[in-house]
DNA sequence: CTGAAAGCGCTTACAG
DNA sequence: CTGAAAGCGCTTACAG
């Protein structure tokens, strides 16, 4: 086939149809489908395009559908902190595969700075891609906006807070997930159980505090605000946190933190503090990451489902193409139980 | 501009030839340079473009140019192991940024399985790429040599090994990443200098031990096949390595490991023999990876050029598609000293 | 410097 | 079921 240096000359719908003995409409007919073609042209076509090695020239194809059969997966700042997230790996590689399979190929964009987002959105804007696979942590993010004006189809991962927009997205069941764990700290005997939030304007933050404080009820046990730290998602924000709870609740014998980087920042705390994990105080994490199985000792924490996270972004996105409906995706979350709960 | 619900249909090169008075064929010339246009009709075409928002429809642009304006970030198998090393986010994040600066999308593509081999590999030969940023660990992979075949553009991260097919790539100084390290421990006082290696079929494997051994000489060193270990870039490969060469050189005072993930697996068995690190033994690592950081002591290592690599990749991918020949870039690695040597 | 025209490779009503 | 034809939005020799 492709031997000699250089490319080629590729085969056209042209060539395909001279091939098999029948019009251009014909070969195009059976490539988008095969309705209204007999068997027997079909059967020419097809061993024509075997032949010849035929693949459609996606942009003549783009040209007059109006459609780019391609995908933008756009990342919001501040982007360095997923990118150092390996869950964020997991979704981007499952949102690649799971478009892979359409063949749909995925155009990463990354919007750091104002002018990177000035030239994705122009170049979402102006329908070079038929859809945006959101990652966005930022409340608020104008670019949500813009996408929705546009009339671009849009899903995010996680709820995108301080929207009016009507979007679509796929996340975690935080809620859930946090109840989980507070179930078990309790059921394995802790009555004082603090927590260390994520920020108050992610998903994140809000959600899993609530469960933090529906659990308690349920468990008859009161709220206390000296249990409750905000963090940042940062291992030093964990360390911080865990200072302050020490502080102000000296008698806390469980911590549920509210990400895994945050828990190890408390379990250095604890262990300069000279308590024990988990004998004095036990420690529940969220996200398994990576960084929960290395740990010392390792986290029980609560395992994201990302690669389903990234399967029904992708089925959603899709199907929001096509025109139906935007929608919401709750996933349940699992928990893991290690040695530090 | 847009505010109505759903796409406006947008404007075309005909909406801004008639708002501004001229041709089409001005418009396109201004489009492309400007170049044998007059300063005033430039000027009526610009301000055209701006009154209607115009922005070039590319799948039109792509049919006639033959080009697509695109590049393709592809990543062979075992992805796995990139996908989980925070430098491939760097190099990743690098590229598309450096490509974004030119309005060029990366198109991200992972051929872990044989099936999204074929995918991928269909789609870039029927030329709906203009270029392949390549990351592939394996030795002698067909996919170097399909693209090479198709008369595709190409870049790899690292040298291909086993390729007869002369490709342009981008690594790292490994060799001389190596060298530093090794005389580094050299001026530190050791001298029973073991060395754990990357799989033997992989540029880092090969090349670092290679430095490994000149600087040996270099210092008048004898070299021992004692103080050779083989590893596979994994923890736990880090700590068999580490136990084998405890058990055949138990007078070691030093390791170089060619990764710091080793690096990390080493430090496990070393504790575990009750050898202190750097005090008994000292040990350096390859990569710089956040885990460097995190560990306890702390990871001399050699810092990879991420960034620079990135950017070294993609320019010379776009000097490539615009013509010029297959180059080589070797960059420098960093010494960054910690505790551990 | 500029316009008119051809043509890139496809899809899709429109007749038959 | 099938062919002929129009047209998607652009670029680029070709004349002027």
């Amino acid at each position: 086939m492709s031997t000699a240096a250089g490319r080629r000359r590729p085969a056209t719908i042209h060539d395909v149809a001279r091939e098999a003995g029948v019009s251009r409409g014909t070969v195009s007919r059976v490539l988008n489908g095969g309705h209204y073609v007999s068997p027997a042209a079909k059967a020419a076509v097809d061993a024509a395009i075997r032949r010849t090695g035929y693949v459609v020239n996606r942009h003549a194809r783009s040209l007059i559908t109006g459609k780019s059969d391609s995908v933008a997966f756009l990342l919001t700042e501040p982007q360095e902190r997923f990118f150092e997230d390996p869950n964020f790996n997991v979704l981007l590689r499952g949102c690649t595969q799971a478009l892979a399979a359409q063949d749909i190929p995925l155009l990463l964009m990354i919007a750091g700075t104002e002018d990177e987002r000035r030239r994705n959105l122009r170049y979402i804007e102006a329908g070079h891609v038929d859809g945006v696979l959101l990652v966005s942590s930022h409340s608020g993010d104008p670019v949500v906006d813009r996408l929705h004006a546009a009339g671009v189809p849009v899903v995010a991962c996680g709820k995108p807070l301080g929207q009016t927009a009507r979007i679509g997205y796929v996340a975690a069941d935080d809620r859930g997930g946090a109840q989980d764990m507070v179930r078990h700290l309790h059921a394995t005997g802790r009555r004082r159980i603090a927590t260390v939030t994520g920020p108050l304007d992610t998903p994140g933050g809000v959600e899993r505090l609530a469960g933090y404080r529906e659990t308690l009820a349920e468990c008859g046990l009161p709220y206390d605000e000296d249990l409750v730290a905000t963090g940042d998602y940062s291992r030093r924000g964990g360390e911080a946190a865990a200072r302050l709870l020490l502080d102000r609740a000296p008698d806390l014998d469980a911590v549920f933190v509210a990400s895994d980087l945050m828990a190890l920042g408390v379990l250095d705390t604890l262990d300069r503090a000279g308590r024990r994990v988990p004998e004095d105080i036990a420690v529940g994490g969220f996200d398994d990451s990576p960084a929960a199985l290395a740990s010392r000792p390792s986290l029980t924490t609560l395992r994201q489902p990302w690669d389903r996270i990234s399967a029904e972004m992708v089925r959603t996105l899709l199907a929001r193409i096509a025109g139906e409906d935007p929608v919401t995706v709750i996933l349940p979350t699992e928990l893991v139980r290690r040695d530090s709960a």
